[in-house]
DNA sequence: CATGAATGAGATTTCATTCAT
DNA sequence: GATGAATGAAATCTCATTCAT
């Protein structure tokens, strides 16, 4: 088996263990029953130690994300328009890879690197910047658009926590709700 | 001593200790030398285990929560006024009592029971009724009340995870900032 | 069992597996095992780390050790009869308490700190001033105290080592030799 | 590459990392990593096991010094200049090829053999025939040939010491001491 | 010959919990 | 009620060795 795929095969456990167990009791134990591995000397074997793992989790699964949502936001135009987009694609993400989404707040929150959260980052700062373009544009009101970044971004979550118990959930509905929500909540008033 | 103070003192330097350093890190070990107490023995002795402490720690936040949350919009009248005192409330709360709530939520968050999250039901239960009756009365647009009392509930959170890099935020500003955003999502636009 | 004898107990135990199987055998499962201890988390729970619990052992070695040798030397007049003393005593002290001696400088040869070795110092230190005192006052030749001190240093570590395979070697015929040999070395040629 | 080409790599490396970092920490690890190596599993292929190797490192200095030894010795006439030759050529090793004999006597401490220690045979035989011979001579007095022999080679393993923390040591004045040291403790005293 | 992934044992350390005093 | 020593499980990490390719 290549580095690569063992690799990636013990990320995805990590994932899998982390989404249902949380960060707390993921341990080499957990994750390495969850692959089938033989024993926890092979995670041990492929990352330099725990926190490598951990770190490879966050960048994969940033990487992911930011890939899907720039996808379904590019070429939208207008501020609104994107903000609509950037709403229905992390509700998109939130259910479609939850156990990933998941798994990266958890190792976000329980190891806070030393500089700023480059999670709460990737979050938060190309909506800012949407969010201020908006306003330059006349197109919304005179909002603390960090605020209303974190607003949304905490919406998302609210919706990754009502999924762990309401896995059936209508998502358009609920894409339908937020963003008419956060449409009320910025645009500019006649 | 008496039993009860004594399991007060416990709770609250666990309280402390989850704030500061995280659930995962919470042992008796660190509680103990927290509170000041020669054995973590003692913990024991005053809670049958771990997850009984725990219990207590949420319980005690709880109560404590929802007391406040109530004092602040019993007497208010109408579901606009009530909507933006709830959220005044939790802002106060959030900062005033900080590491309380940071312990009350990673401790729900770590340890999720068997049924639903009392502290979520606690966040939004009063809060959709709030909602729903403000739609009954005519105030509030056709919302689901359900996904905006998660909204509002998840956007404290968000003032939370600030307040952890930023503890000298304009909460005067914050809140108004929120009151207004859900003013807007929530009234019924002529 | 007091705290205090509890150390004693696994410092003793750490010494006599140190002695016998080496530095890097000597781990916390077999020192438990020779101590009779049920695990190996009690000797955790005595000394904060490894690195404490071998100090502890150097510590108590070399207060033993040298408290031997300066109760032999103290009261004896003149350079050269206080070099056989020193000798005599040197040579005693590595046979009746050869596992003791062996310990510490395994210790100290496996574990080096960042300044330097206490034990050598220990060992050198005051046999060098002896030597300088001796040449002060024209009993002893024009050497170098600090190759001469390393010399009778280092001869008596070759004692520890015949003792190994040889361990009923005739000590007074060794002592004789070691006194003579040195004695020879330094003394002021007539 | 051939075999023998690369188990010289192989003990070369070996010898580097136990000077450096001492037995305990030479793993196949570290001693792949510094023989450049893409793998430990070369050293197993080479070498059954690690005793295997450790006994080759201990074979080709102890050979190395052997030789090295006798070809300062061989050609000198009368036991007093041989023991001068003697403790020059074991200074002279002990400094020009500090990491091998470093090396070497490490492996011999760690993992002593069943029976006799080769390397102390090594050391010790030889000049412990040198000493007899003189005695037989009547160019030495009469000391016990063993004990001497032993103090001789404990000398040489002391200013191994002292290199360590003082590399610049001046060897001509270390020799010259030793020398004079060992010429006053062994010649027929008139 | 060489590679590098895999294995399983063993190391130190932390921890909740028990229990005699 | 309180203390603190003791226990044993579990965690991460290192390592020599094996083996398929």
């Amino acid at each position: 088996m290549t580095e690569q795929a063992r690799r990636k095969q013990i990320v995805d456990a990590a994932v899998a263990v982390i989404a249902a167990e949380g960060y707390a009791k993921a341990s080499f134990g957990r994750i390495a029953k969850q692959a089938g591995l033989s024993s926890t000397g092979l995670i041990s074997y492929h990352f330099a130690n725990k926190r490598e793992l951990m770190d490879e989790v966050v960048r994969t699964v940033l990487a992911d994300f930011t890939e899907f949502v720039l996808a379904r936001t590019d070429d939208v135009a207008g501020p609104a328009a994107q903000l609509r987009a950037f709403i229905a694609a992390n509700v998109e993400f939130a259910s479609e890879r939850r156990t990933h989404l998941v798994a990266m707040l958890e190792v976000a929150r329980a190891e806070p690197g030393d500089g700023p959260d480059p999670v709460l980052e990737a979050d938060l700062r190309g909506l800012a910047d949407l969010l201020r373009a908006g306003q330059r544009l006349g197109e919304f009101r005179d909002f603390d658009a960090d605020v209303m970044a974190m607003a949304i971004r905490s919406a998302r979550d609210g919706l990754l926590l009502k999924l762990r118990t309401e896995p059936d959930l209508d998502l358009d509905v609920y894409t339908g709700e937020l963003v008419t929500l956060f449409d009320l909540a910025t645009r500019r008033t006649p």
